[in-house]
DNA sequence: AAATAGATTGACTAATCAGTCAATATCTTA
DNA sequence: TAAGATATTGACTGATTAGTCAATCTATTT
């Protein structure tokens, strides 16, 4: 069994739960039951831990909703299938919307990490092309970009505490609807 | 001179900075010009410190939001009004966002100290009473909270990165039509 | 002016923790 | 199978840090 692996997922789910800081190098090697020092033979320092972790997260979930996306969709087709692949994503792995946020809230976080990411040069296509087709309110790409990511946000915030409706279809849609409305250019 | 106003205010910049765990107590007093030992006579633990920190500026947030509106105000005038006023304090007072962008993403963030804060209660008769009008969508009013609230960080978030457009009156309802669009009943 | 209480100091400590390192084990390949 | 490379161990360390405490200072009350 690869230990880098299980380092990132045994690290994961502690600092998800107690933080970066709350959570020692020792207890993720306990935890995951491997020695001390390996933890430093593929990750020189707890810093380079936590941005593998990130840097991996970020991309396995942009691969994911990326898939999802089908050939001929509509503009507002594309943008319901990444958003609510994003959403059930991070419903079925709260860790990782707990780590990424607390991550993108923290002192680490800098413009230029997010601007790198395949999100804001995908969503910035996506959204010119809206905005051109007058579909999108005209505003800057990166704020659809980000409106969109906060609503995200906010939905899984919402499902997180109520699990009755993760499973509800027309509810989603509902929400959906909030997120496109957000973005959408009205007459 | 208060120092224990003046220890809140270094700290805040510090955090707001270096993060919880990237400020040590001692440098807190340190920039403070105070001696290490009175930090902990005014706050027992740093915990408690972060705590007195987050409620103090989450209430001095509200209140100030909350004096702009004024009587006879539309629903839509006065989440406009609650809604810019949150925004603005934000632009004006930087450490005050990240700060608290940093606490609320923490594990130290329970939903129970969520719930506690004016905010939604305030939020709740106002989403309550527009949902019963027609004006906004049927959604809980903890889901209308939130939005609105991810709305004013994106809002922030946009604004911190482009200063040209933070005196602009007319970009800034723009920006509010996108928040208000995502809750509004939309026929 | 004496007494009491609260504010302030800064040196000190006990604990914690990221990262090291020499030794050993395991795998790879020629 | 031998040699070299890589993986793994766990005891150890140096540095950092939250919090303590006895002593001193300042303000208030009687």
């Amino acid at each position: 069994m690869d230990k880098r692996i299980l380092l990132m997922n045994t690290a994961l789910d502690l600092f998800a739960e107690h933080g970066f800081y709350g959570t020692a190098t020792a207890r993720i090697a306990k935890e995951a039951k491997v020695s001390n020092g390996i933890l430093f033979h593929y990750f020189p320092t707890k810093k380079d831990l936590i941005y593998a972790l990130y840097n991996d997260l970020k991309d396995r979930i942009f691969t994911y909703s990326n898939e999802q996306i089908y050939k001929g969709a509509t503009l507002k087709e594309s943008v319901y299938t990444f958003w609510l692949a994003a959403v059930e994503w991070y419903i079925e792995h709260p860790a990782d919307f707990l780590f990424i946020q607390q991550f993108e809230n923290s002192p680490y976080y800098t413009r230029e990490i997010e601007e790198r990411h395949r999100y804001v040069q995908m969503t910035k296509e996506l959204a010119e092309n809206g905005v051109e087709k007058g579909v999108l309110k005209p505003m800057p790409s990166y704020l659809i970009y980000r409106t969109m990511a906060g609503m995200v946000e906010t939905a899984v915030r919402y499902l997180r505490f109520h699990p009755e409706v993760q499973g509800d279809v027309e509810f989603k849609n509902k929400l959906f609807e909030m997120a496109w409305d957000a973005v959408r250019k009205i007459d």
